[in-house]
DNA sequence: TGAAGGTGATTGTCCTAGACAAAATGCTCT
DNA sequence: AGAGCATTTTGTCTAGGACAATCACCTTCA
């Protein structure tokens, strides 16, 4: 029985964590050099972060991730981060296109049904694979961007996120399962989180030749391997977020090639895929969404 | 550029953090108490997990999960535990209902077309409400401690999961949105990862007088609030995974509180429910998934 | 001009070991 | 049995030092 009567001013270092998505370390590490965050304590000794630290924290997140260094921005005063984020506003407002205007518009207007309406129609004159490399990659991203600039609140880019998720499904959802080759398992690794990627490599493969099994995101090395065993999966489909430590992946990688049978192949989609040596056998790249379809064709001609 | 050519036998602390849920300080805590796991070092002293102990830290885990003490788990050797996993599955075999034994055959044998028609079916015929209620949460739980006990492989309750998910989501776009009020936004706080909860409660809520907003899981404090302001939502329903530590969440909800207007309701569903003081105003809780509806109905003689 | 390589600063993660608070358990008394 | 209290168990927090990966910058060479 806890007392849930009146709202808390400060969160403890966990809470932090979880809302900023810094790390305690971090948090330490960043107090300690260079004086910010610097909470309060409460009687035990132990931090407690008043809410406009930790509202400042997010707005050097969202920097940090569009390409600033923590080092410049810790030492950065309220307003210098607030022109920050506003020059980041200010420009690309001139290269946004008409579909993201129209998008960004529908999405600060709370209309999901508008949206989903507006974006099931395009992915129909489109058609699946534009959809997604020419359409729903570029506006994501944009979607990202417009977060980090304050353009766009945060829980705008997640309604875009649920809405092209709920498309995208739809449209899986209209190719039957026909048993064809090659089965492809597809997953993310843990601390990879990015469902929608998943997605959209669903999405890109359906008009093709393939049978997809979705294992989920977050699924720890063991488990991808133990299920490719069991479906006896000829490929082995790992997404990568973009934003992701390259060395975690290439551990993680070179840890599920090992336990993979050779014949089954690795496929790495993503970003980290560019890092990779190409001289690996049995692992193939897909750097960018568009490079997967060609893994699936290749293999159908070396292997049927 | 980096090797990908030979498998790994050996972990670093985050990869054992990131395939077991365990987090570095508990892995560096046990060791120190229980003397396990026991890790190799690498040249400049980290920690090096060989596999077999990576292994048995997630089959600890599980049992850990299943409500087990690690101060016992942690004494125990190999067989002492692989006979402890064993007596769970043991104990339950018998009062597996038919249900339960032809879900989890369908599971086995990897087909999951299968498994999809079987369940649609049962959707149909009992209506949405019973078949989350009296199917989906029984066997979601019955899958989670088959897996527990190494009845289930861990990716087979994965594609369990993913299976029932997509039927739901089928079922919930049954509905067309209508523009009903209440307005409920649903979200879970970071960490309580349960995608598939959500699912549930939009599947139980799509027979009512109700327009769902999902905002998906993993939602800061903070952007619920803000989405649920923009979104002039009536009230907002934050879901909780079974196992989720209670301090985190009850900041949580009180923070959120104190975020939010206070005519708009705030919804608890959930096992945290029934620790809260009832007599927190504007917040109404719901332990199980059943009660949910209540609560719309509720709000409806209150305000229409 | 541009690729390759070296150097120093930056930055995140890991280390130890002690402390403490929340939760679970066991005990006692109704 | 259930309520209350003491004791263990268990996870999280703290401190500052250390190190390794990455980045930014500069030089060199083709």
């Amino acid at each position: 029985m806890i007392d849930l009567a009146f709202a808390t001013t400060h969160l403890s270092i966990s809470a932090v964590e979880r809302d900023t998505g810094l790390s305690k370390d971090v948090l330490r590490v960043w107090e300690r050099r260079y004086g910010f965050p610097l909470p309060e304590r409460d009687a035990s000794g132990e931090r407690l972060y008043p809410l406009p630290q930790v509202e400042r924290l997010r707005a050097i997140k969202r920097l940090i991730d569009a390409g600033h260094r923590p080092g410049k921005l810790l030492l950065l005063d309220e307003r210098a981060l607030a022109a920050l984020s506003a020059r980041h506003s200010a420009q690309t407002i001139d290269d946004v296109n008409v579909l993201q205007r129209r998008v960004f518009a529908l999405l600060r207007s709370h209309d999901a049904g508008a949206l989903d309406a507006s974006l099931s129609r395009l992915l129909l004159k489109q058609g699946i694979s534009a959809f997604v490399n020419d359409s729903v990659v570029p506006l994501t991203r944009a979607a990202a961007e417009a977060a980090v600039r304050g353009d766009l609140q945060m829980f705008h880019e997640r309604m875009f996120v649920q809405c092209v998720g709920q498309i995208l499904r739809r449209a899986i959802g209209l190719v039957v399962a026909n048993g064809a080759q090659p089965s492809v398992l597809i997953a993310s690794f843990p601390n990879e989180g990015d469902a929608l990627a998943l997605l959209m490599a669903r999405a890109i493969l359906a008009p093709e030749e393939v049978s997809c099994v979705p294992l989920g995101s977050e699924v720890p090395v063991p488990d991808i391997a133990a299920a490719a065993h069991a479906y006896q999966s000829d490929a082995v489909l790992v997404l990568f977020s973009n934003a992701h430590s390259t060395k975690n992946a290439m551990n993680g990688l070179q840890m599920l090639r090992g336990l993979l049978t050779p014949n089954v192949d690795l496929w790495v989609g993503g970003d980290v895929a560019r890092r990779l040596r190409p001289t690996a056998s049995g692992v193939f790249v897909a750097p960018s969404l568009s490079d997967i379809p060609a893994l699936a064709r290749q293999w159908c001609s070396s292997h049927l």
